[in-house]
RNA sequence: GUCCCCAUCGUCUAGAGGCCUAGGACGUCGCCCUUUCAAGGCGAUAACACGGGUUCGAAUCCCGUUGGGGACGCCA
């Protein structure tokens, strides 16, 4: 079974039964991309270059000393994970900090783990949270003609070469290894092949991998943010480029993407650091200038195990729906393994850009604290201008079926609550009084007031009084019930909290002066007698 | 199991040999402000994983131990 049959060489034999030296067929569309997927941020200001010329040139002569070129490139197999986002978030910043080019790639070459949704999906998580690309997105999966092309050139120039071995036989020699408690290495059975051996094999219609010749020398990666991390030859085996199908390998697409489009700096996760010694040594096999490699600890749940759906939310797109803002999201990730310096924690992503830098990343894994990122959205909330607000906050006040068309009312209800709710959602749900037709009084909490016999008289004057003011500003409203509760001699608290009750249905929330105000003359005045009809239905029942 | 990485308050972190009696922030607790709830102010709580070195001097450098994580595929 696996690897055998015929079904396998479909896809290499034509161009691997060349022979070594054998014209060439030219390449089908080398260091071209094109753009999959139309969705873009919104300011789409295309500085892409005409495709393919610029990045080959560069690729070939200029890779490292050209301007900074990032890329973000996740696999479309589920929404953007905040893990994803943060990586996503200081390639931003490197790029922005230094001038440069982001480019967005796809990775989706698991065509049975890919959904062409999510791809969608991630870009709109981006877009949302305020990172644009400049280039891309490039699907993968569009560029392996270009892949394999690589893989042959290697073949050719003897930097790899063909392995007839089964998986059977590498299942049991993966076995023997694990039982011996060593790492398990391809032994090299085909590396020497002859070619009269070789060409008896591919005569003989037998399937084959294509694999890189590692060098028996350690491979040193140096890493921005751990240093220099060097990797013994044992642990380093000669991996496949391209399988029994002809498909190229993750390890040979990353690599050939990552050249062809001139990338400079790697940030990616930390479980990519285990493979970078595979990457570097195909750079060098390809003849490739190496990036500069960074990577970046990964995000731990409160269990300190990877950050996972058991703990709560892992997506961008989940803690979009609870109503985090996307300037909170960015600026508490880019705080989770990195620090701007002088006990600064509040920043938005010009400050951010403007103090980052590499050298000040963590090496170590750190903990998604939901509740900081509670406290740092409440910051956001409190402290955005209104028009950076309600773009994010219209969506909840549609859920919450508040009508919108009035802003400046929108806006004083929000600097009401403003520093009362800790996501968009609690800010939505705190509308409910300003525009609603009649309110739900809680009974429980309203006990206390149907106990109150002097208690309807006084709404009633109140509401008498209210109702005259000719000017419903807060210090009128102020005097009016400070004044009346002089009067009857009572401490004003006696009028306010069955007035707020009545007027917001609640037993907190805003100084009642200031909401009765936002409320409004005719509001109040309905709320207030329809409190008072709950009351006599309740104190009859 | 093998290889690699990591290790300061519960959590995020500052700290690059003397500035550390270890700083800031979240959380928690108290007080103040106050018509309530928040917000805000003030204060308290709480850490250099352990053991060896190196040094006049170590949270900082080295080694080991322990603990945590990652990688070990014809997945990406």
């Amino acid at each position: 079974m696996g690897g055998t049959g015929g079904l396998g060489r479909t896809g290499l034999s034509p161009l691997l039964s060349e022979r070594p030296g054998a014209p060439r067929r030219p390449a089908s569309s080398p260091g071209r991309f094109a753009p999959a997927v139309e969705l873009r941020p919104a300011r789409a200001t295309r500085r892409l270059a005409p495709a393919g010329a610029v990045i080959a040139s560069a690729a070939m002569k200029t890779a490292l000393s050209g301007p900074v070129r990032v890329r973000f490139a996740p696999s479309p197999t589920g929404f953007l994970h905040v893990g994803g986002a943060r990586t996503a978030i200081y390639n931003d910043l490197l790029r922005q900090s230094l001038g440069g080019s982001f480019v967005l790639r796809i990775e989706d070459t698991d065509k049975a783990r890919s959904d062409e949704a999510m791809t969608h999906q991630i870009q709109s998580a981006l877009a949302w949270i305020g990172i644009e690309w400049d280039e891309g997105p490039f699907l993968q999966s569009e560029r392996l003609p270009r892949h394999t092309e690589r893989a042959l050139e290697l073949l050719e120039a003897d930097k790899a070469y063909r392995c007839f071995c089964t998986t059977e036989t590498l299942d049991a020699q993966r076995a023997e290894a694990q039982s011996q408690g060593l790492t398990f290495r391809y032994p090299r059975t085909c590396a020497h092949l002859s070619k009269t051996e070789i060409e008896a094999r591919l005569a003989a219609g037998t399937p084959f991998v294509v694999r890189l010749r590692m060098p028996d020398a350690p491979i040193e990666v140096r890493d921005m943010v751990r240093g220099d991390v060097e990797f013994p030859p044992d642990a380093l085996d000669d991996f496949i480029l391209l399988r029994s199908d002809g498909s190229p390998t993750y390890h040979l697409s990353v690599v050939v993407d990552d050249i062809d489009m001139a990338i400079t700096h790697v940030l990616r996760g930390d479980d990519h650091l285990s493979n970078t010694p595979k990457h570097v040594r195909l750079f060098e096999a390809l003849g490739a200038p190496l990036p500069a490699f960074g990577h970046l600890p990964l995000i731990l749940g409160t269990d300190r195990k990877r950050l996972s759906k058991r703990i709560g939310s892992t997506s961008v797109e989940e803690f979009r729906n609870e109503g985090i803002l996307s300037q909170a999201l960015y600026n508490f990730l880019a705080l989770l393994g990195w620090a701007p310096g002088e006990d600064r924690e509040l920043l938005r992503r010009r400050e951010m850009i403007a103090l980052f830098s590499v050298e000040g990343l963590n090496a170590s894994a750190a903990v998604f604290d939901r509740e900081k990122l509670l406290w740092m959205n409440s910051q956001y909330l409190m402290s955005l201008p209104f028009a950076e607000l309600l773009p994010q906050l219209l969506p909840f006040l549609e859920e919450a079926g508040v009508p919108t068309s009035q802003p400046e009312r929108l806006a004083a209800v929000v600097d009401l609550y403003r520093p009362r709710a800790r996501t968009l959602r609690e800010l939505a749900g705190c509308f409910g009084p300003y525009f609603a037709e009649r309110l739900d009084y809680p009974l429980e909490d309203c006990r206390k007031f149907l106990a109150d016999a002097e208690l309807d008289a006084r709404l009633t004057e109140l509401g008498r009084r209210l109702a005259a003011l000719p000017s419903f500003e807060t210090e009128a409203i102020d005097a009016t019930v400070r004044g009346l509760a002089e009067e009857l001699g009572v401490k004003a608290a006696v009028l306010i909290h069955p007035t707020r009750m009545a007027l917001t249905a609640a037993t907190g929330g805003p100084g009642l002066f200031e909401l009765v105000a936002v409320l409004g003359q005719e509001a109040t005045a309905r709320h207030l007698a329809s409190f008072q009809a709950f009351l006599a239905a309740n104190r009859a029942a």
